[in-house]
DNA sequence: GCGACCGTTCGGTCCGCGCCGAACGACCGC
DNA sequence: GCGGTCGTTCGGCGCGGACCGAACGGTCGC
């Protein structure tokens, strides 16, 4: 399942690195040792400003978290990150956290409260809805979630079908994509096939858009039916 | 490129999100907000075992880090993760983190003290040298590195014949191919161009065979300098 | 061997942080 | 209005971390 359902000693590993990267001298090392090379304590030193015995300790630190390989060669060490996995989590935290500092945005409209139940994002299906949706096409395997790519199977392309969404292979994108729900934090479905299962959708009127919020998206009697019948969703 | 290059900035706020989740007790709430419900503070002081006055501290903290949205609803505030970035960022620092704690590995039949800086990998060059030489050919265009395959340019088969390399296509391998070193955690140049290059770097003498380890390498005065003024590369 | 250099360890200072209990303001239900 | 609940702020305690300079063991070059 998609939702990993995070485990308490994930919340301890994550506060470990999380301290190991918390000192700005010891993020630096890692960007600096990010770029593959390796280097001595002094280099690092110097390059982040802090004296010899300074470095020593938060590299001491990050070889404790396991983020730091050490090579002794010569009189020398050499530094570098620990392995692959840690080059690739640092380039992740690198690329995805830029969350600006949250300048205050506070006022402003002021959200509708509640989560809206259906939206559209972009061009395809969000809100808890697009999430069921998403779901139930994984459990009946028409949607297939790889480790790395999701697929349209087979029986996804006739499941679709039977609703009247016609899903061609477009150069530009995947066929199917899944796409992270801000409000549900859950994959809902993108990529063509989730455009054109919108499109359909509110092309037979199961779905209506909003009139004053043309985003948001009620789910008509006939929508429902039409879902139970051929998903065999149930619902509100 | 491939190396990013990260800038100054990008340590900081590396560091910056990395404290905000270097507490334990913040890390378990941003963990149990990664399930995309809102909290409300008492909520997760107990979830976390601390008292109300501590969680509102950490709250406020992952607030001012930008990872946390609150939306005040009657005398309630509900947290939540600030969106989907945000969300993205811990999944990926989930699934990327677990470097295990580096397990004691010390002992074992102890490496021969220091990597080498040259070694031969099979028929090709390893080692930093090898890395640095491989690096230094993509910086020059010698070898074009494709999302697929790996190719030796026109350019590159001039440079290597300027160092009397002799390259010629074989039937049962690639011209060039990387090699993942182990030590080094980066590519070195394997394939017949690279083992063709290790052959004239020992015919010359750029390189000479360790007596007692057939498989370390040392580099010569004269290949250093000979890779100085042909690639370039100052090596130390 | 003798210096020169590299890196770690040690002692010491200082600041910040995590934690709590108590007090305070805001809000709900009655 | 009045308690009860929710959440923050405020003192206060104690620990750990960040930093440095000085001292120590290893290694290289001569």
């Amino acid at each position: 399942m998609a939702t990993p359902g995070t485990r308490a000693g994930d919340a301890d590993r994550l506060s470990e690195v999380a301290a190991a990267l918390a000192a700005p001298v010891r993020a630096a090392i890692a960007c600096q040792l990010l770029s593959g090379t390796a280097h001595t304590g002094r280099e690092l030193a110097r390059h982040v400003g802090v004296a010899p015995s300074t470095a020593s300790e938060h590299l001491g630190r990050l070889l404790d978290a396991g983020l730091l390989t050490v090579e002794v060669q010569g009189r020398h060490r050499y530094y570098r990150l620990a392995d692959a996995d840690v080059a690739v989590l640092l380039e992740r935290m690198l690329t995805a956290l830029p969350d600006p500092p949250t300048t205050t945005a506070p006022p402003g409209p002021r959200l509708p409260a509640a989560m809206a139940f259906a939206r559209s994002c972009y061009d395809h299906l969000a809100g808890r809805l697009g999430v069921a949706l998403h779901d139930r096409l994984v459990e009946l395997d028409a949607v297939r979630v790889g480790p790395d790519a999701v697929t349209l199977t087979e029986g996804g392309v006739a499941v679709l079908g039977g609703m009247g969404v016609v899903v061609a292979r477009e150069r530009t994108r995947p066929l199917v994509r899944q796409c992270l729900d801000w409000s549900q934090r859950r994959h809902h479905l993108a990529g063509t096939a989730g455009a054109r299962l919108l499109d359909t959708l509110l092309e037979r009127r199961w779905l209506q858009r909003s009139a004053t919020r043309p985003r948001e998206l009620r789910l008509s009697r006939s929508g429902r039916e039409g879902l139970r019948a051929h998903l065999g969703i149930e619902l509100p």
